[in-house]
DNA sequence: ACATTAAGTGATT
DNA sequence: AATCACTTAATGT
């Protein structure tokens, strides 16, 4: 397990960084649809992904949701970096999306590092931006794509970070994620697979052109 | 065989 | 695109 931290990391710090990193990160494994981190909840620890994908979702008062983004091994959370630097409260929920292998930093050492490791103020910077960036993406989708450019983008997130072309989900399941009815998107599932975009089964569907 | 859950359909707003 | 009301199909017990 710790191999995979540093084929995913390893590149990326300095010796006694990553010595630092082992020493006080925290090795966790969850299972699929765990919750690590809930709205309003304080956050304590930053989590580096080892393996493993993780949903990013925003929620009303009432409890719907919509999916911002899906963040990978490699990636960290910007939403932690963000309350090291004042807000201590998530804005975000965050929801195991596959099996997740994580290493929890706890939250004083990111501000502390910041100062004594270049490696460490690049790669908080560089996935802070990145975060950004993807956030930005969503708003694009959510504001200038229709309906069923969503469900396809979505479709084909899902597909990349479950690394399989198969994707094991309900239309209402979908509905929930994207913020809409599930008869919807039946429908346009319906009409995707008449385009032969895709092949529909009971609890799952194969994406067919990626 | 029966109950439950997922998915399909037509009509209405 | 959302909601309602209803049907059909698949699955679990």
């Amino acid at each position: 397990m710790l191999s995979d931290f540093d084929l995913n990391y390893a590149h990326l710090f300095e010796k006694e960084l990553l010595k630092e990193i082992l020493q006080v990160g925290v090795y966790k494994k969850l299972p699929e649809g765990a919750e690590l981190i809930d709205i309003g909840s304080r956050i304590t620890f930053m989590p580096l992904v080892i393996s493993g994908a993780i949903k990013i979702l925003r929620e009303d008062e009432k409890g719907d949701e919509l999916v911002l983004y899906f963040i990978e091994q490699g990636d960290t959370c910007a939403m932690t970096i963000t309350c090291c630097l004042g807000a201590s409260k998530s804005e975000i929920r965050a929801v195991a999306e596959t099996e997740v292998e994580l290493l929890m930093i706890p939250i004083e050492k990111i501000a502390n590092w910041m100062n004594t490791y270049k490696t460490w103020q690049n790669f908080v910077l560089q996935s802070y931006q990145e975060r950004m960036q993807e956030l930005l993406e969503a708003v694009d989708t959510i504001a200038f794509l229709n309906m069923d450019e969503r469900l396809l983008k979505y479709l084909k997130d899902k597909a990349i970070v479950n690394k399989n072309e198969v994707i094991q989900v309900t239309h209402k399941e979908i509905a929930n994620d994207l913020h809409t009815s599930r008869v919807v998107i039946s429908r346009l599932l319906k009409a995707l697979e008449n385009k032969g975009e895709i092949q529909m089964n009971r609890n799952q569907i194969h994406l067919l052109n990626i």
